[in-house]
DNA sequence: GCCGTTTTCGGCCCGACTGTTTTCAGTCG
């Protein structure tokens, strides 16, 4: 069996869960839950890591999870991992999904009651049964109950643009209030996740201006449930069902807390032992002095997030870089990336029309593009064998063409690109011959069928069609649905391998409920310096702007803009296509 | 379990809020 980083992670990181609930030592988790981290988002191949003995010169890799790792990968089973396993009940690690239980809390149901799953844990607490526990009461009853409740109805994370806007709404009347000098969205929203677990937001204001403000935030008509309401701290629930918290600081605490609240927490960490090695503690208010006599060094004044950064020998590291994946090691050298700007982009080129499946048609489509301020569209309909989005027949791709033609007359400086998004057959075969496929400036290719294809073969499928000289470039290369399941499963080490082997290019699909490529395979494909689109799978004109979702997967994955080929110029796209 | 510009031991980021406690542990971010 192939082990794949993901797998590896996936059980270094239930290692670290299982530890946690038999209350072995904290650090020790906390070993398997980095290394857990660390795997997933190494560079190197896993498996020629472990071949060579290299892996434990990967940091937070030692001796002995290196060990692990290594028997994992070789004989496909790690004796350690099933022992725990075996030690535990499996409904145990579920629990922790619970808002407001943790391992301790967890460790005691268990151990006092005999509670293995969630649904045992809620028959308990309706009977009563959980009052009497150490460190429990009626409340913490209460509050699992609410927990496991919210837990069954909002169990997943949020989309990007349905939390940015539920927090914009909140920030807005926030600012309103007397007092506020600042307001500012933190956390994984402003770091741009294309899921978002909760809203935070900061606020800076006077210390006798906290209590109303406070009051007003958790009296909003958005509000639906108080959890916790502190001077400085409140958290609520909204309407939508998603966490909304807001801390207050004063206006000098500001830029530390907007540093600290905006994460990562690995991030933090990070910025944290760095200051340490200058002789600084840093927290969400300020530096100071650090414990044991190191702290000789004058505390630096921060007014700004950048003067922080500036104080730790740090360049300012863009929100979306903050997840301790090399951003520190960039920032020290200057050598951090540019990131491209939704400003930069000059058109996009997989969109449908009414000709399949869209709801506007090409003149509409185009006009909207214009009205964006870009220079091209590529107008990418489904092609026939997609019977349930209208795909067109050749002939239908003949009038197409027609109309492309006399809408492209009355335009001056834009350009309509003549595209097709072809099915990948379960052959792995195109849904056009050569001769229509040769027709089109360029061809999206994308799987629309059989998701219940294994990992193998959906990638000897999918690089089969790349190998295809007509292919320009893959059309939503996983199949990666949000808040979902993946239809299907891909091996994306290979497709990328393949896709710089043959020269073809990558799409990050920004339908927001769809955004096939993660920002980390998209370091992976700027790595094997794969021209990326960045593709709004638009099916009406409103549908254009979701290139901003796929801009914040581009910024993600360290995205220049010379990196993202809808930056490029008519001329370089035209000696794109032509090759 | 990992790590080392005080390196093989003794640390490991830090603080707010809650609820259960009478000074603190657990959880969360």
């Amino acid at each position: 069996m192939k082990m794949d980083k993901k797998h590896v992670a996936h059980i270094l990181e239930e290692i670290g869960t299982l530890l946690d609930l038999r209350g072995e030592n904290s650090f020790k988790c906390r070993a398997y839950h980095n290394a857990a981290r660390t795997i997933e988002s190494l560079g190197e191949d896993l498996e020629q890591l472990v071949r060579s003995g290299e892996l434990t010169n990967v940091k937070g890799i030692g001796k002995g999870i290196g060990d692990k790792i290594t028997e994992l990968v070789t004989t496909g089973r790690m004796e350690y991992h099933e022992e725990l396993k075996r030690s535990l009940p499996p409904g145990l690690p579920d629990m922790l999904r619970i808002q407001g239980l943790g391992p301790k809390k967890v460790k005691v149901l268990f151990d006092q009651l005999g509670i293995e799953s969630i649904a045992q844990l809620k028959q308990a607490a309706e009977e009563h049964r959980l009052q009497n526990l150490d460190g429990f009461g009626a409340r913490t009853e209460e509050n699992i109950l609410v927990g496991i409740d919210s837990l069954e109805r909002h169990a997943d994370r949020f989309l990007y643009p349905v939390a940015s806007e539920a927090a914009r709404r909140i920030v807005e009347s926030l600012k309103r209030l007397p007092g506020v000098t600042a307001c500012e969205i933190t956390g994984s929203l402003r770091r741009k996740k294309e899921t978002i677990g909760d809203i935070d937001i900061l606020v800076s204001a006077s210390e006798k201006q906290r209590k109303p403000i406070m009051q007003a935030f958790s009296s909003h008509e958005e509000v639906v449930r108080v959890i916790a309401q502190g001077e400085t701290k409140s958290s609520v629930t909204l309407r939508i069902g998603i966490n909304c918290d807001v801390r207050i600081v004063s206006k000098a605490e500001f830029p530390f807390a907007l540093n600290y609240f905006t994460g990562s927490k690995e991030h933090n960490v990070e910025m944290r032992s760095r200051a340490l090695a200058k002789g600084w503690s840093l927290n969400e208010y300020g530096f100071s002095p650090a414990k044991g006599g190191k702290g000789k060094r004058r505390i630096p004044e921060c007014t700004t997030e950048n003067d922080l950064y500036r104080a730790l020998g740090l360049e300012f590291v863009p929100p979306e870089l903050r997840e301790e994946m090399g951003e520190f090691e960039a920032a020290e050298q200057g050598m951090l990336p540019e990131l491209v700007e939704l400003k930069d982009l000059r058109g996009t080129f997989h969109c449908h029309t009414n000709f399949s499946d869209g709801a506007n048609s090409l003149a509409e489509m185009v006009a909207a593009a214009q009205a964006l301020g870009w220079s091209y569209l590529g107008i990418a309909d489904h092609s026939h064998s997609a019977a349930y989005a209208g795909g067109l027949s050749p002939a239908r791709v003949r009038a197409q063409f027609k109309e492309i033609e006399s809408v492209q007359k009355r335009l001056k400086g834009f350009r309509i690109y003549r595209g097709s998004e072809v099915d990948i057959l379960s052959d792995g075969s195109l849904d056009f011959n050569d001769k229509i496929l040769a027709s089109f400036d360029y061809v999206v290719a994308s799987i629309h069928s059989k998701f219940k294809m294994n990992e193998a073969e959906a990638t000897k499928r999918i690089i089969k069609a790349l190998k295809n000289k007509f292919v320009t470039m893959l059309g939503h290369p996983t199949g990666r649905l949000l808040l979902s399941r993946d239809p299907y499963p891909v091996n994306m080490t290979e497709v990328l391998q393949a896709a710089a082997d043959y020269g073809r290019a990558i799409e990050i699909n920004a339908h927001p409920m769809r955004l096939d490529l993660d920002w980390r395979l998209v370091r992976q494909a700027k790595a094997k310096k794969i021209p990326i689109f960045i593709n709004p799978d638009a099916h009406n004109t409103e549908g254009l702007r979701d290139v901003e979702y796929g801009v914040n997967v581009a910024r993600k994955g360290w995205l220049s803009a010379k990196d993202v080929a809808n930056t490029w110029s008519q001329r370089q796209i035209d000696r794109f296509f032509q090759k």
